[in-house]
DNA sequence: ATAATATCGAACAGCAAGTTCGGTAACAAA
DNA sequence: TTTGTTACCGAACTTGCTGTTCGATATTAT
């Protein structure tokens, strides 16, 4: 891809995560990402057909890298990677405090709803390979889409509320919390 | 209230309702609603400062109905005094499957996640004296907004799935699926 | 009957979306 | 280095929606 592109895109991309974490999206300009951008309006809708897609291919990017990346080659280390043995959720749990990828950011702004709807999507997934946590459970007898959907559910609203209260238990402590509540 | 004006507030209430059921909010125009109103422009904006605090106010209204009226006068039947001795979730899948109040329509529609905002803020109040429901399970040594929430959550979860699957399941069941995954 | 007021309808300004186009600068390939 | 291609700029433009204004008309309450 030509330097310009990667360049302008980039730019875009940029402003329009900053922009994101302080303002609603439905009130988010064109006008304003382009100045901060500092690219041409033709530009923009050279690279993007509206605001909406701009903001569905910045979810795609997000996304996957946290959550496609295990089918990648060897030589890149993902979100599940980097220790083996640890549980997944807390992994999960550890890098959204860490703010990985801007994700806390854009989680705790006003959007917050939007990217923990992505979110949840691209949890589900992952949840398909954790039915074994209701082992033993009241709930263990649940129609199978049904149990999956739970678990990304009670995921993203106990991360939602780890959120909201202002992040003040430890990773370790807040999968406690979501082993639970299940 | 004038009768014009309760006249003129129906019909646009009416009007939105209608849209709200095939369109997505953000693309809704005040045109739409004044046209299919019958009213003037001016008229709407004597009412409604704009179209989000029409949609602020319907919500209201909805809600309160549904939630408030248990601290009416007596000659008042609320959604939870029709059956004094049914279970209060039975109760709210119960009347929600039986479109009660539009709710239905509005929660199947791709609005749904706005009426369930509202739906659950106004649920936390209700759920703050289910506490005991978590007696005796693995959750009941959370903190007490946590568990609070959490109820909140799965019910709101569950009449998600409920509705996204196509009502399959009786009002009986769908409470005993929610029972079994709290 | 009278005064108050809600409505209408049409016109208006303001703003943001998305398009168009000619000129300019950066790129990739020979 | 030269040449053809491509992205960018910037400014002007159309379109569509928002929210306001105002005089005329009809409905209401007293």
């Amino acid at each position: 891809m030509d330097r310009r592109q990667r360049k302008s895109r980039e730019a875009i991309f940029k402003a329009f995560e900053e922009l994101l974490k302080k303002r609603d999206f439905a009130h988010i300009t064109v006008g304003e990402i382009i100045e901060k951008a500092d690219v041409g309006r033709a530009t923009f809708y050279a690279h993007f057909e509206t605001k909406e897609f701009l903001l569905k291919e910045l979810c795609g990017e997000l996304f996957c890298h946290i959550f496609d990346a295990e089918e990648n080659e060897h030589n890149h280390r993902h979100i599940f990677e980097c220790k083996g043995e640890e549980p997944v959720f807390l992994h999960l749990f550890k890098h959204i405090r860490n703010n990985d990828n801007n994700l806390l950011s854009l989680l705790s702004s006003s959007n917050n709803e939007i990217f923990l709807g992505y979110f949840k999507e691209n949890l589900i997934k992952l949840c398909e390979s954790q039915l074994d946590l209701l082992k033993g459970r009241s709930a263990e007898k649940l129609p199978e889409d049904f149990k999956i959907n739970h678990i990304a559910s009670v995921f993203v609203e106990v991360l939602k509320w780890w959120i909201d209260t202002g992040l003040k238990e430890s990773p370790e402590t807040i999968t406690e919390y979501f082993y639970m509540a299940l």
